[in-house]
DNA sequence: CCCTCTTGTGACGATTTCGTCAGTTCTGGA
DNA sequence: TCCAGAACTGACGAAATCGTCACAAGAGGG
């Protein structure tokens, strides 16, 4: 139970599941979810009978992959509202980052539109996080809505969609959209409008200090 | 140019691509959009030599597919709407109506999930219409919104996650649970709360005589 | 009835993809 | 240093998928 100090075997395979789940990772975001496994092998540099020692088909691979691009994210998320206590600002910056996400990692943007609503479900990144602070802020009164859940897939789809937006539309100011459906979200969520406007402009940390952690 | 009279033949043809066009929703509902091209013939009861009397590419038989699904569902909000002049009726009909489909016609539900977000740039299906219903309403000054578009965004991933939630949750009240997010929507886009909810729970048509234009 | 054109059909060779396996390389402990 | 076990590797036979093609069946005009 109790993990041990990695050794130098364990690191050794976790570089090359690491080096499969990157290249996965790129051809999610090009939609090419139907390559040959060996196709994969070798974008990853790896050894074709390799695969085989870390997964057992290629689905599982993908499955992987989605789940590592989302966990990688979260932990950015959870890095830049550590210290914040308003279920409203930690949404907030959440739902912003997220929002400039997609045009400075385009890769891990591609794979969140490609894998689709699904995610709104997943118990990785973004999505579990979002559901957490919609509840919190309704149990503590900071957002009034009639179902907690309803108001999490209003925000989900709404990070889905801004990003399948800004793919679409390349001239569109990403930080200027996310901030404004930020707003409109928190409104929707019962926050009076002026606050949910100051809330929505805050000054965001230092992003390429926080986003070297995503994938490329 | 113009369209002459189906012949005999024209009919016939457009039985078998109908047919294939039927198997390929199946598929894709079922997330089975790899599947070998027997198996869509077989599927449609056709020879796999048909397959491409019709489709040069499987990509192209699931596109047909996708937009056929989205172009049936479009006619029958346009029946329903035929009648209506104010945009926020005629988006909240939309949206309600498209929130029972996911539970009455899963197919095309799943087909629309399974598509993804990329649904929303299309030009078929609901789409188009709630960005044209969304930015007459915002000309007309019946909605008041910061950017038309960021306000479409935000409704066609709140029917996404509406799908995703109703497939993940069976035993939820679907009727109840998409008048509540176009409650929502609507108060979102500067309707007053009052005339929104008013608007959001008026009694909808028949769904059994709208319905059936659906796929199966 | 017959001829022509359109559409449907399944079998076939070519190609791609799969998953395994015997052998190699690397690691860690004795 | 040596050995046992873990991980990596590419080649290979089996299986699948592909797209074509020669022919059959149906439609329509004369």
């Amino acid at each position: 139970m109790a993990d041990a100090a990695p050794t130098r075997l364990d690191r050794r395979k976790a570089r090359t599941r690491a080096a499969l789940i990157h290249a996965a990772q790129t051809f999610i975001a090009d939609g090419r979810t139907n390559a040959a496994i060996l196709d994969l092998t070798q974008a990853a540099d790896v050894g074709m009978g390799s695969f085989y020692n870390h997964f057992s088909s290629k689905d599982e691979l993908f499955r992987a992959a989605v789940e590592d691009a989302l966990d990688r994210h979260g932990a950015v998320l959870d890095e830049l509202t550590r210290d914040m206590t308003d279920p409203a600002e930690v949404f907030a910056c959440s739902f912003r980052l997220t929002g400039r996400l997609h045009r400075r990692r385009p890769q891990l943007s591609k794979v969140l539109l490609n894998t689709g609503p699904a995610i709104a479900t997943s118990a990785h990144g973004i999505a579990p996080r979002a559901r957490r602070d919609i509840h919190a802020g309704v149990r503590t009164g900071r957002f009034t809505v009639a179902d907690a859940e309803l108001a999490f897939v209003i925000a989900a789809g709404a990070a889905l969609c801004l990003g399948q937006l800004l793919h679409t539309e390349p001239d569109r100011d990403d930080a200027q959209a996310a901030d404004q459906i930020t707003e409109d979200l928190l409104r929707t969520f019962g926050v009076p409008a002026d606050e949910a406007r100051e809330i929505s402009r805050r000054p965001l940390p230092d992003l390429d200090r926080l986003l070297p952690g995503a994938i490329a």
